[in-house]
DNA sequence: TCTGGGGTCCTAGGACCC
DNA sequence: TCTGGGGTCCTAGGACCC
């Protein structure tokens, strides 16, 4: 509990995706470097997941934007070259960095594929902070081959914001000191947390940079965006104290798997099948995880209006058994589905609980045979590959009898460095 | 032939109990 | 024959992040 003033770094990839495909393709002899020309990581339209995942420099001088449809992309850049993405490439690459960052700080904290926090404090033996993030810098662009921003300060939110201030390949500080300077003049929607909803909002009420929102009477914020509107107080002027929690300590609340149909579905049964192949990945997820859950829920998203609503529910007994989830699903999906055709489909299950003494309800039907079946279709699955078991309901469907990868970790060893 | 997939947290409103 | 009010639990939906 003591006052000890922190050091704070953040770490992002410039164009992970982007990055992560150029360096391996120049490291297999490629002559062109993906990074010098317009180009982007996209899903595969054919089967409707095209949209722009990460894209190069050149490529966002024509304005495009993570997210687009790529035949927007294309309008606005015809010669974009579009690259299929890799996961497996991007998790070893994510696993290089986190590993080489853990030479510098016990206490790293992943935060996404791309973005980690360092707690540096009391690091003052490596060197001063500057020189340290520039050295962590060069090395992960010698050593791995793509380059990083970093920002440094005395918090999460100022580290995040800081690694913002210059980007690609740099250092950045952003300490309580310096945030008038460097930070209230930029646009309120650069704040972390100010998103598509609330920007407008704020800009109706006057408020166009962040230290515009600064000097805001919280009074206000507060009557009009409640506890939402005191956190955007608070970042606008730097105050955040949230702590560096390392991976292993950090706890996971729930486990979701949804997919884009590459057609309209219009019936139950396909619906369905759908369904089981979700909760098929999300219950190994549970049961690997040593976790079982006591919500599950079901959401669905409408082919003609990409609007979506769902509809959940709380079981008895918490549960990891696929078959028991299936069956909720489908209860879930008949309950609320409005027989409209639907374009995309999501199971998430929540309010996990560890599954070692799981209370038996007297009420609920007994899976203990299922979930002895399901302990050997995941071990044969982790031994000989994901299809190497899959359930006959799916022969003949097209479909895939599973959607999703099993665990970040399940398909891809970890390396030490690219290659 | 439009717009992916994985998360977290908060809030409103209804049911129900006392 | 009178409509108060607090608390908890639950669900749906919306906000944000990457």
């Amino acid at each position: 509990m003591d006052s000890k003033e922190r050091t704070i770094f953040h770490i992002d990839v410039n164009s992970a995706f982007l990055s992560f495909e150029a360096v391996y393709r120049l490291q297999h002899g490629a002559d062109i470097d993906l990074r010098e020309i317009p180009s982007a990581v996209a899903g595969s339209q054919a089967t409707r997941h095209g949209i722009i995942l990460a894209k190069s420099t050149p490529t966002k001088k024509y304005g495009v934007k993570t997210g687009e449809a790529i035949w927007q992309a294309k309008q606005k850049c015809p010669e974009l070259v579009i690259i299929p993405p890799n996961y497996g490439l991007y998790m070893c690459c994510h696993h290089a960095l986190v590993e080489l960052l853990r030479e510098y700080s016990d206490k790293v904290q992943v935060f996404s594929i791309d973005e980690c926090f360092m707690d540096m404090t009391g690091m003052k033996i490596l060197g001063e902070p500057l020189a340290v993030a520039n050295q962590i810098r060069e090395r992960i662009k010698q050593e791995l081959g793509f380059t990083v921003s970093v920002g440094i300060s005395s918090n999460k939110l100022l580290a995040k914001m800081g690694s913002e201030l210059k980007k690609p390949d740099a250092v950045s500080t952003l300490y309580p000191s310096e945030i008038k300077e460097k930070m209230w003049e930029l646009p309120v929607e650069e704040l972390y947390m100010v998103g598509p909803a609330t920007a407008p909002k704020l800009r109706k009420m006057g408020i166009y940079t962040i230290g515009d929102l600064a000097r805001c009477d919280i009074e206000l914020l507060k009557y009009r965006f409640k506890s939402w509107g005191v956190l955007l107080w608070d970042y606008a002027n730097g105050i955040e104290d949230s702590v560096i929690t390392a991976s292993s300590q950090s706890v996971i609340k729930g486990i979701g798997n949804s997919t884009t149909i590459h057609f309209d579905v219009e019936d139950k049964e396909t619906a369905h099948l759908i369904l089981l192949s979700l909760v098929e990945t999300v219950g190994m997820r549970l049961r690997y995880a040593g976790l079982s859950c006591r919500v599950i829920s079901v959401s669905i998203k409408r082919a003609d209006d990409l609007t979506s609503y769902s509809h959940q529910m709380k079981i008895q007994t918490p549960t990891d058994c696929t078959n028991a989830i299936y069956e909720y699903c489908k209860r879930l999906f008949d309950e609320s589905w409005k027989s409209e055709p639907i374009r995309h489909l999501g199971v998430r299950v929540s309010e996990l609980s560890t599954s070692d003494c799981v209370q038996l309800s007297m009420f609920e039907k007994n899976w203990e045979k299922q979930k002895k079946i399901d302990k050997v279709v995941d071990q044969l699955r982790m031994r000989f590959g994901p299809d190497y078991i899959i359930r006959s309901s799916f022969l003949w469907t097209r479909l895939a009898p599973l959607q999703g990868g099993l665990s970040e970790d399940a398909n891809f060893p970890v390396m030490t460095s690219i290659l």
